[in-house]
DNA sequence: GTTATTTATGGTCGAAGTGACCAAAAATAA
DNA sequence: TTATTTTTGGTCACTTCGACCATAAATAAC
């Protein structure tokens, strides 16, 4: 698709996360093409005339990375004029979290040209590492691709400790433990939590009102004491309550 | 504007509000033209291909209502296929706070078509009240326009106890009473407060950092007594955290 | 097999915050 | 002068939260 001048586009950019081992990571592909050619970007789309921008972004998802069942969030919406230099194109921003078991091996196959980088903040900058420690600056990134990823983060930092968006990223919400559910956290949050501490705080806020089961506990993998496994009654309860700047 | 088809257009919708005399006021006029001739509708424009969303919102919002210094803020993008007849149309929605005394000398102007509306919620449904008493029921609004209003309301009231918003509400955010500002809660979450619970949490949040800070006492309007007044440095304190469904 | 290590679970303690009150001060209205 | 209204300040019980500590139950090390 060549834009053309005098009209305006809409994009969807996504901002597909995982958590594996402690890290947030975030998916990013080289361009291949100009503008930006050789950047590093969010994979995106134009929206068409004939769907939503959820479509746009559902599609998109599906064809790159095929995860069953993906949860998605609209970020937030880009519209400054300078922002492609092909021309007026609006990004629309999605944040989708999926769980890295599901993840990892649609990473590894061939067709792939997804990389995950480990994603944290210093301050007002984001940091992007490599698997081998090499970082990408913020100019390394396409379009205003950084801004699009700051936003994102933010988003998912303020809402994890009162929504169910730190549960998308296990790998069954229907039987996990608290330290699966806790390293999520301290991955989204870059910090460490205490343990017992954010027991006292998942429990008091989920099982009260029977969202949050105990499960039968199975014998599990790992070295400490096995854990007992939860379930969790992804119900529409109010998770609508605060904002971007 | 006549849109063509097959083609994409991206419009701006204003969530003006603003509070009166305890009550959450939101602007809105009568449709001239179809589609949804006849219904209440937010006021909108298309965005045009030389300017980015938060301009376009600004100039309708400085040719409607000329208000200085306005406080704006992105709320959602809507994008469903079927949401506008004429074809697609992608609607990014602002929220806009007025103080009502900044507003009300432009409302009786003669060639202001706005009309103010009370706010309420029930449930998942919005209540808009006429000031005669009469309401608007959703089915008489313009488009998916209830949507946009109900994303707005939880928006607003999501953020008013953790971000400035309702600061911005105030004829004179460098002299205000803690009873202006709690007249505004009230009005945003429609229900009453303890007086002396919102003192509390007013200047504990804001004192403590210094950005409350106590003005020297001028006699004031009113009847019982006389209130100390408030200033508020509008810094860029970190005012992100959390967000829409 | 015994001991160290790791992870999970449970609890305490004090600081801070919150909701429901009460009371007095300082103005106006009756 | 008295009643009413609004502001200001305070108490008290309850909850929440951060920083700890202790124990249980598994594996890893020796």
């Amino acid at each position: 698709m060549e834009p053309e001048r005098d009209r305006l586009y809409i994009t969807v950019d996504l901002l597909i996360m995982t958590v594996r081992s402690g890290q947030l990571l975030l998916l990013l592909s080289r361009r291949k093409r100009p503008p930006c050619e050789g950047m590093w970007a969010l994979p995106g789309r134009f929206v068409g005339a004939e769907e939503s921008a959820e479509e746009a972004a559902g599609k998109l998802l599906a064809e790159m990375l095929p995860v069953p069942d993906p949860f998605m969030e609209q970020v937030y919406t880009f519209s400054d004029v300078a922002r492609d230099p092909r021309g007026r194109v609006v990004s629309m921003a999605y944040l989708i979290s999926v769980p890295w078991p599901k993840l990892e091996p649609l990473l590894s196959e061939p067709g792939t040209i997804l990389r995950s980088f480990h994603l944290t903040a210093e301050g007002e900058r984001i940091c992007l590492t490599d698997e081998s420690g090499a970082s990408v600056a913020e100019e390394e990134l396409a379009f205003d691709h950084a801004r699009i990823i700051r936003t994102g983060l933010m988003r998912l930092r303020g809402k994890i400790d009162y929504s169910e968006i730190g549960f998308r990223f296990l790998e069954d919400p229907d039987a996990f433990s608290l330290g699966e559910l806790q390293s999520v956290f301290e991955a989204v949050l870059d910090s460490r939590l205490d343990t017992s501490n954010f027991r006292r705080f998942i429990l008091s806020r989920y099982q009260r009102d029977g969202r949050l089961s105990e499960i039968c506990k199975e014998e599990k993998r790992g070295r400490g004491r096995p854990a007992v496994l939860y379930r969790l009654e992804t119900g529409n309860h109010a998770e609508n309550r605060r904002e971007e700047k």
